[in-house]
DNA sequence: TTCCTAAATAAGAACTATTCTTATTTAGAG
DNA sequence: CTCTAAATAAGAATAGTTCTTATTTAGGAA
């Protein structure tokens, strides 16, 4: 199912002028893969858990590539750490006051929000929602815990 | 004007169990007394222009214990740096594109949002939302940049 | 008021995420 | 196949934050 991807990655990042290197590659390919918002830590971890494929420095630099083009966005909830994701389409986010996860919420799965009656002087172009709450497994442990 | 705010905060830090050191006072009545989200350096300028007040260090620890009793909160739209705010009632942010400034939007300028639709699994509390375009100043500058 | 002790402060060391520097390697155009 | 601008690796440097420790102090008790 990778495969599929292949020329989908490929194609992405030529189009928007990037060099296809396996570095590069790797970490858009990896963050296509995932649906949680890695960090940095995370990517190098997991890139190389088999056999080297990055450094550190290199996934930094491709991410920043990523960003500037547009095929990837920081994402800031949490302390101290960038996360990034290759969703780059409008949507908000969940994140769980317990463990820290961070799960997308489609775009259409909230009412869409007038921003007629903003204060004066703000001239507002985009606007995104992040819930807060636990997900699920925490929410089973509180229960569990509590009562 | 700051006198009035004196017996609101000490009584705040007291009710909280917060022994009232200069130090805490200080920081917690610049906070009140600011409408931006300011960094640590910020608030450490700002309390030691005239005479020294504040060690770096403490400021951390006068926010974190702030933090604690929910005095202060931390406002994470910026990476790298963590941002304070004294104003801990719902509310939502603006934040300029341009040059970084961060607004607070009152709960009401922004109609309530259902939470109902959610993806399942998900238990929200709270949510706030952010919104990202220019200030006066960045718009103006940039209607006269390009026309 | 004075004393006492747990808590707070100052100063700087330590830590962590990120950026920068530089020598080496490489993608991809010609 | 060659060449060159761009990318990589490695580690130094930087910046924000936390930690450590000796000293000071807020505020309750005597």
């Amino acid at each position: 199912m990778l495969k599929q991807s292949t020329d989908v990655i490929v194609k992405a990042l030529k189009e928007k002028g990037l060099r296809v290197t396996p570095q590069r590659y790797a970490v858009y390919a990896n963050l296509r893969n995932r649906a949680d918002h890695p960090t940095v830590e995370q990517i190098l971890k997991d890139l190389n858990q088999d056999l080297p494929i990055s450094s550190q420095a290199t996934i930094y630099s491709s991410l920043q590539a990523l960003r500037d083009v547009g095929l990837v966005r920081e994402v800031l909830l949490e302390e101290g750490v960038s996360r990034y994701d290759a969703n780059v389409s409008p949507h908000h986010h969940f994140r769980c006051d317990c463990c820290g996860d961070i799960t997308d919420i489609p775009w259409h799965s909230l009412p869409e929000l007038s921003l007629e009656s903003l204060p004066p002087g703000l001239h507002a172009q985009t606007y995104e929602v992040t819930v807060k709450g636990l997900c699920e497994p925490c929410y089973r442990h509180s229960l569990s815990a509590s009562g």
